[in-house]
RNA sequence: GCGCGUAUAGCUCAGUUGGCUAGAGCGCAGCUCUGAUAAAGCUGAGGUCCUUGGUUCGAAUCCAAGUACGCGCACCA
């Protein structure tokens, strides 16, 4: 036989320690040697165009796992657009401006505030901040080149710059795009004068949380790291009411510095407020504040939270002592034996407008016009929006509305304008001037009296603010108060408020659909979101509706910057600079020195124009931009008009309604004037968490590097916290995980999970594609031999082919809705249930020589198994190759290699140069594939049967009976019966279809899906009526389509009614829904001899392999037993032994030299020896 | 505080227009099969379908309230 084997074009394939990750990168190697990418360029170039833009990475750091998800997305739809003709840009995108660069390489060179970083250079400020953006940029180039190697490495295929030459190019002139180039930033600037043009770009105040010891504000994600509580020193203070002599308003703080700037005193107008008189004066305080419990509840949901989310009881640190109620408060003022009254209440709404006297009048910053100092009173006057008044003469009652609550305070809230963001939101819808205190090393600045110098942030502070007070008699009382305050994540120093002047666009007003805001919806709604699950649309729209103004700046320094110059005499005339074109014709100064350089600080910063109002120089605002700018900008800076807009983007989305989404909505639409969308179709997909579900944190260890997981493998916490060792993991193992998720669900990711996918879907299909190889190897098949015409191949390779039809065209759909996972667990159920687990498992038979016989009569039954199986990896190949790259070409290369002969031009050298396959309508056997479906059914039922007898499937047994509940099974029986006496080893197979013998016996209960459409509230009543009757009697009636027992008219038909069957004596069966199932359980002494011989059979192949021989080896074999019954059924079966045990002789005596193996033969011994001959 | 969403087995999740004994995968226990397989098959244990009320002949499913969790927004005087 080996002699007749001609060399065969398939290499064998190992099937055990398969090393993947080494796989990938040989492919990495091969597409770089072959130029596989360029060809596939080539493929499609000029074709239609289908547009991916792709969301910028930070390039900041290495990538991590969770990179990879999106990553996988973006390169998984390029592909699949990609082989079914498709034009496509192949531009990668980084992001490189911001606060986090700079954080980093602070970090890097030591610096711990942005003095530091002005004095990078001792005493040059201007060369510091030149060095320092030059080390961001660097910091940017070489992250930038990590991540495009590791995404090369995943096997997403992009335009990348590859070697040293690419990556010294300017930024403008590389392949992939990066936001720091030039002309993403001066779209940007065209983009704010745009907005400008329109009128929406203004100056603003606004509170911040300010640090300063670093001197630098913080934003809302910076702030949320750094809350710890802390105790304060509170108080509460008495402001008397003007017109109403011995009345006082009682407010409480926790921050006296603040007191300096106070200008109202906020209520809510629902609530009500006790007068309480004490030693003669009265003060008010709000009803459900003064005899409130202040230790119960109160505290805001986060600290219930942290504590375990029941607690009810406030937070508090130890040696602190516990808060007095209001009320106690009063007692104690009133002084031993004496104690407070009340004497009245009144409602919020009647306090609003009362004047009152501040804390601190005496004050010059309390007493300038618009507010303090001059630069904020000059905005405040510029925008309008308030009157021209003093603080100390603006002191009144507001309406806090509902954010003035009973349960923190005295119910009425000091409003400091220039401390506060609430009180500056209040402040401008009342009339209240901001009163600013502090500079940006928070120090009390000139026009604050005493105070001038101090620190806000130094309790010393608080003791001058409480001696003054008492010192005017204005103090009530104070306490030690504990809460939660932020502080700065860098160098934990507590944040103060500050008002600082930043830059707006005006997005129309709040909680309509007007202005740019509503622009920006109406682009919302032509666009899709996906998954639908998610209702991105709504979320998209639930931010438009509710955001405030976009602010653009921030004072940092490596970021785009602002194109806005300012009139140096004048802080309210600004202009926005178009262009760098522009800038060029207005410079007046500083031209010289910028030219040349990127327009980044601090070379932009020296260029001046004129000012044509005034004449006066105008220089550039310090400040950089927000970087959504830069990445919301990159829908039109990247892509030329003709891939306008997107056909797809991609990105992890929680964040982004508010964030990348939105700025390129917001930024397109603007810059399109509403005509066109960013991109068509959003697909929005959730989180990485570790294995175990929780969030992936570097300082708890759990999270994974991309590397680690691709290459390397790690040690992560186990469940318990101990370290847990896990090897690499690979690409494609990654890339099927991701694929196969449902996007709105958070995914976890894992060494475990990793195990899963690769045993349920890449292990099979490996296995499978091995099998195959291997075996067409072994025998020869030559993939050249013309096709045996599909008609005439057996029903099992029709069946595989016509499903595959059917796999075909759910990926093609699932690919075209960008519903990936669709297709993915289609391609795992084909994979398992119907390649591995059925075809390759029924057919393993006609793989090898035992039916080359049927080929010689002319069958081709073996060719055509090789030709089906070769064509269903190879479309299979096809099919996944978006997913899974390495795999599928490792695969591909191997099983088109047949195409040696006739040579390679049948099969390109790569499947990612393939057409995807499309469903072929001829194949599909919708009849078939029921029918399989059915044969498939029927013997899961037999086994079920079986298994409730306990007889196991090498027993043979006599009969199994189908009582069939469809054309599908009645043809399954007819078309499959050797099938079926195979897979349940029984002998014969009979096909009953109703009405039929009692096979099983039956019960009846009421389709109440369907009689209680129809019977109603009188349901319960019929369900008596058929209970009550007798069983089989019922049965036979049913089948004749009657009911014995009328209901007013109402009949129960057939279809109201559905059967349980019970199996008879001797059998054993089981049902599912019309279909019935029962085998034979008694068994005859030849099927106990039959039985006994496959043992034999199954332990001499146990000890072959445990001989170590090849499954191709021919033995001598020995079998001895004292058991007669044995020894009559190995007599009786010798012929079928030596067959599938490969045996050529039978031995009388056990040889010495033999491989020897004692086993015990269904409780009888049995010795095996058996010598390879 | 406001808004949106979720709550089903130990874990991760399906469950269609309301309808039969509520399912899958993993894990666990047992059995079985195996010369392509790191596999695979079968069976079993394991459920207050978050709670309460309502609609209905009938609710995991629809409605209301509550609770818990997640997310977004606003805030923390």
């Amino acid at each position: 036989m080996a002699d007749a084997v001609p060399a065969s074009p398939f290499a064998r394939v190992e099937t055990q320690g398969v090393d993947f990750p080494a796989l990938e990168r040989a492919i990495l190697k091969f597409w770089d040697e072959h130029g596989i990418f360029d060809k596939r360029k080539a493929l499609n170039a000029g074709k239609p165009k289908w547009s991916f833009l792709d969301g910028p990475i930070t390039a900041n750091n290495p990538m991590g796992v969770h990179h990879a998800w999106g990553r996988t997305y973006k390169d998984a739809y390029n592909r699949y657009f990609a082989m079914t003709g498709r034009d496509l840009r192949y531009q990668q995108g980084f992001d490189c401006q911001g606060l986090w660069v700079e954080v980093e390489v602070e970090k890097e060179l030591g610096l711990k505030s942005k003095r530091d970083i002005e004095n990078l250079v001792p005493g040059d400020p201007e060369a510091s901040v030149d060095r320092f953006v030059q080390a961001c940029k660097d910091r940017v180039d070489k992250y930038a080149r990590v991540q495009t190697d590791q995404s090369v490495r995943l096997g997403y295929w992009m335009n990348w710059d590859r070697g040293d030459a690419d990556w010294a190019e300017r930024p403008d002139d590389r392949k992939s795009y990066l936001t720091m180039s030039e002309r993403n930033n001066y779209t940007i600037w065209a983009f704010l004068q745009k907005c400008h043009r329109k009128g929406l770009v203004y100056r603003g105040y606004d509170v911040m949380p300010w640090c300063g010891r670093c001197g630098v504000g913080l934003s809302e994600m910076e702030m949320k790291e750094g809350y710890k509580y802390v105790e304060h020193k509170a108080a509460f203070v008495r402001l008397p009411l003007k017109d109403r002599p011995g009345e006082n308003l009682l407010v409480w703080t926790t921050t006296p510095w603040t007191l300096t700037s106070n200008v109202g005193a906020a209520v809510n107008p629902e609530l009500t407020y006790l007068k309480v008189r004490v030693k003669g004066e009265v003060y008010y305080v709000a009803n459900g504040a003064f005899k409130l419990n202040r230790m119960e509840g109160g505290g805001d949901e986060e600290d219930a939270a942290a504590a375990g989310g029941k607690k009810k009881t406030r937070e508090w640190l130890p040696g602190v002592p516990h808060l007095s109620s209001i009320e106690q408060h009063f007692k104690v003022r009133a002084g031993k034996g004496e104690t407070y009254e009340v004497v009245g209440e009144v409602k919020g709404a009647d306090l609003l407008g009362l004047a009152y006297a501040g804390p601190f009048d005496a004050l010059p910053a309390q007493n300038h016009e618009y507010g303090f100092p001059e630069d904020v009173a000059k905005v405040t006057r510029q925008s309008g929006k308030w009157p021209a008044v003093t603080a100390a003469a603006a002191h009144t009652v507001i309406d806090g509305g509902k954010d003035v609550t009973e349960t923190e305070g005295t119910g009425i809230v000091h409003t400091a304008p220039g401390c506060g963001a609430i009180d500056y939101g209040w402040g401008r819808a009342n009339g209240l001037p901001p009163v600013a205190p502090i500079d940006d090393a928070g120090v009390f600045v000139e026009g604050f009296g005493p105070f001038v110098g101090m620190n806000a942030a130094d309790p010393a502070t608080a003791e001058v603010v409480f001696e003054e007070l008492k010192t005017a008699d204005r103090l009530f009382a104070t306490e030690r108060y504990v809460h939660r305050y932020p502080h700065c994540w860098r160098c934990k120093t507590e944040l103060l408020y500050r008002l600082v002047d930043e830059w707006f666009i005006n997005m129309g007003p709040r909680n309509t659909e007007d202005g740019f805001r509503g622009d920006i919806m109406k682009v919302v709604d032509r666009v899709t979101f996906l998954p639908e699950s998610l209702n991105g649309r709504a979320r998209e729209r639930d931010w438009l509706w509710n955001m405030g103004d976009w602010m653009i700046s921030k004072k940092r320094y490596w970021g785009l910057a602002l194109p806005i110059w300012v009139d140096e005499k004048d802080p309210t005339d600004f202009e926005v600079i178009g262009s760098r074109e522009e800038l060029r014709e207005r410079a007046v100064e500083g031209w010289a020195e910028f030219d040349g350089h990127t327009p980044h600080r601090p070379w932009v910063d020296k260029v001046k124009i004129r000012n044509p109002r005034t004449g006066n120089l105008m220089s550039r605002i310090p400040d950089v931009g927000n970087p959504w700018l830069d990445a919301g900008i990159v829908a039109y800076s990247t892509m030329p008009a003709d891939w306008r807009p997107a056909d797809f983007i991609t990105e992890s989305f929680p964040g982004q309604f508010r964030n990348w989404f939105y700025a390129l909505l917001a930024m397109t639409t603007m810059m399109s004037d509403g005509r066109e969308e960013p991109f068509r179709n959003l697909l929005g997909f959730a989180t990485v968490l570790d294995q175990y579900g929780k969030p992936m944190h570097k300082a708890d260890g759990n999270s994974i590097e991309f590397i680690a997981a691709a290459d390397k493998g790690g040690t992560i916490p186990d469940a318990t916290g101990k370290p847990l060792q896990y090897g690499p993991i690979g690409a494609d193992v990654m890339r099927w995980l991701y694929c196969r998720q449902n996007p709105a669900n958070n995914l976890n990711f894992g060494p475990t999970p990793a195990d899963e996918a690769r045993a349920k879907f890449i292990l099979k299909l490996w296995n499978c594609y091995g099998f195959f190889c291997n075996y067409a190897a072994l025998d020869g098949f030559d993939p050249g031999t013309p096709q045996v015409p599909v008609a005439e191949r057996a029903d099992i390779d029709r069946w595989l082919l016509s499903d595959l039809q059917l796999l075909i065209t759910t990926a093609r759909g699932a690919f075209e809705r960008y519903d990936v996972m669709a297709f993915c667990l289609a391609a795992e159920e084909f994979v398992d249930a119907k390649l591995s687990n059925w075809y390759v498992r029924r057919n393993r038979d006609r793989f090898w020589s035992k039916n080359a016989d049927l080929d010689a009569a002319g069958r081709k039954d073996k060719l055509a198994a090789y030709q089906t199986l070769h064509t269903v990896l190879l479309d299979l190949c096809r099919l996944c190759a978006p997913v899974v790259p390495f795999l599928t070409e490792v695969m591909w290369k191997n099983l088109a290699s047949g195409g040696r002969q006739p040579p390679e031009s049948r099969f390109p050298e790569s499947v990612h140069l393939t057409d995807y396959p499309a469903a072929d309508e001829s194949l599909v056997d919708a009849d078939l594939s029921a029918d399989m479906a059915a044969v498939q059914r029927i013997i899961s039922l037999g086994g079920a049967a079986r298994n409730a007898a306990k007889v196991n499937v090498r027993r043979p047994l006599a009969e199994v009976r189908v009582r069939t509940g469809s054309d599908a099974d009645r043809r399954a029986v007819d078309r499959f019966p050797d099938l079926i006496r195979d897979e349940l080893n029984v002998k014969r197979v009979t096909r009953l279809d109703p009405p039929a013998a009692d096979l099983l016996r039956a019960t009846v209960k009421l389709n109440k899906k369907v009689a209680g459409g129809k019977f109603g509230p009188r349901l319960k009543e019929v369900e008596q009526v058929v209970a009550g009757l007798d069983a089989r009697q019922y049965d036979t009636n049913l089948l004749r389509d009657l009911f014995p027992h009328p209901l007013d008219g109402m009949s129960i038909d057939l279809g109201d009614v559905t059967f349980e069957y019970k199996a008879l004596e001797g059998w054993a069966g089981v049902v599912d829904g019309n279909t019935q199932v029962a085998v034979d359980t008694r068994v005859t002494p030849e099927l106990k001899a039959e039985g006994l011989a496959r043992d034999v059979v199954r332990f001499v192949q146990n000890a072959r392999k445990d001989a170590g021989l090849d499954v191709a080896d021919r033995i001598e074999l020995f079998l001895g037993t004292d058991d007669a019954e044995l020894r009559a059924a190995i007599n009786t079966h010798w012929g079928t032994i030596a067959a599938e045990t490969q045996a050529v002789r039978r031995l009388d005596q056990q040889p010495a030299d033999a491989f020897t193996a004692a086993v015990t033969v269904d409780g009888r011994p049995l010795t095996i020896a058996l010598r390879k001959v």
